[in-house]
DNA sequence: CTTGAACCTATAACTACTAGAGAGTTTATA
DNA sequence: TATAAACTCTCTAGTAGTTATAGGTTCAAG
């Protein structure tokens, strides 16, 4: 049985954000002490080491709901899984883009040479979307 | 004299969003019609297409704040406008970085070959990051 | 003059937490 | 066994940057 600071600290999930798994149902309520504090079983640590992961990795809680339900179920087909896996990585690919044109078009603004904001290419660009090299 | 929903069309700020920004202390508070309703003059539309142009960039709101006050002030030297700028391409290629890493992750997780979820990567990796290839 | 689109304020919801107050519980040591 | 330190409890509110909703008012065109 762990107390909630032991989950924490096993897991790196801080004690609010356990607490406030819980409310979102993406873990059971457990048990409680007889003084009412929470006391954990090694299936809620392994299932919150799962959700620590599944963050880590940039799924959101409605995704982590999913899959753990499908955890759930191992005699399941797995498309499931696998087809949030992929959205994700679309998800995370397109940000990838995106924030490489913006590291391009922040290359290009902050070597500004001006000695003063008046002809600063930073003000000036921001002041003028036609200025940029690139769409955004 | 716009409308807020001209101003909106304009600059492609969503309505609630420029009340929003007048709120924050972004924008001035406009002139009202007899009925209470926001004109806007030319200064106030290159104004908000200044902040929409730095939230593309992603800029924060405090950051655009900073840089506004700052381009007030064109006599000013322009080092803090370049600070800004230079400090928040470090964010955009820390993002960047970190970002990949997770896209190899997800690529790897994704190209599962299981049938049903007892065999599934994409279910074994979340549960445990000790087969993960990268530091995340 | 009427109608319908656009506008007003105020409030709550969203995501994923984090922080704080004030009270109760558990554990380690004297 | 007493006490103090450390931990935990619930509840509330705050964070960023919007978006949504409700219930009412104003504007512009026909």
């Amino acid at each position: 049985m762990y107390s909630i600071g032991e989950l924490s600290k096993r897991t790196g999930v801080k004690i609010p954000t356990i607490r406030y798994y819980e409310e979102m149902g993406l873990i059971d309520a457990p048990e409680r002490s007889e003084g009412n504090q929470r006391r954990y079983t090694k299936d809620g640590l392994s299932r919150l080491s799962f959700i620590r992961h599944s963050r880590d990795l940039g799924f959101s809680i409605e995704d982590i709901k999913d899959l753990l339900s499908l955890s759930q179920h191992p005699e399941k087909p797995c498309h499931d899984a696998h087809n949030i896996a992929v959205q994700h990585l679309a998800d995370v690919q397109k940000r990838i883009s995106k924030l490489k044109r913006l590291e391009r078009e922040l290359k290009r603004l902050s070597k500004c040479g001006a000695g003063n904001i008046a002809n600063c290419a930073v003000i000036e660009t921001l002041a003028d979307h036609g200025l940029c090299e690139t769409e955004h």
